[in-house]
DNA sequence: ATTCGAAATGTCATATAAGACAACCGTTAT
DNA sequence: ATAACGGTTGTCTTATATGACATTTCGAAT
């Protein structure tokens, strides 16, 4: 898997389960303490996001960094 | 658990998975592509690590992000 | 056709990760 | 005692993630 691959292949997989939550980018962001557009560009693909903004998310979505993988 | 302890962990994880493989920091470095120093900030908690680089650990690793956590 | 909300995109400043190099500390052989 | 090895720490440059703001696109609903 290339590591474009693998970007969009998590971003896929945090949009998926902020879905199952039925909440907004926004929303989500806003729990992260972030802002909206970066978590767009998060679920892209388009940022190699570090490891704490990956469990800020993981925390405000409830669930674990495992369950992205 | 604060992001401080999340680091740690996570740097204990890799460098108890890098220990069954029997290699040491300067080695996985080497497969990484990175320097052995940036390997133990790594797994000392000291560096907020993105994505790519703990995808190039777990490939060096020979396992999946997932068992890191 | 217009409005509204969700998401995407462009651009910026600031903080910091990545990556490298050198020097140092402990431990273990020799 | 002194190499050799594994690991740590200090410091630097460069690249880029973070975070913010504005604008735009896209759909859906009215």
């Amino acid at each position: 898997m290339t590591e474009t691959e693998f970007l969009t292949s998590l971003g896929a997989r945090i949009k998926e389960l902020r879905l199952t939550k039925d909440i907004s980018q926004k929303d989500l962001a806003m729990e992260c303490d972030f802002e909206k557009s970066n978590m767009s560009r998060i679920e892209s693909g388009k940022t190699n996001i570090t490891i704490l903004t990956l469990y800020k998310i993981s925390s405000a979505l409830e669930t674990e960094i495992k369950d992205f993988f």
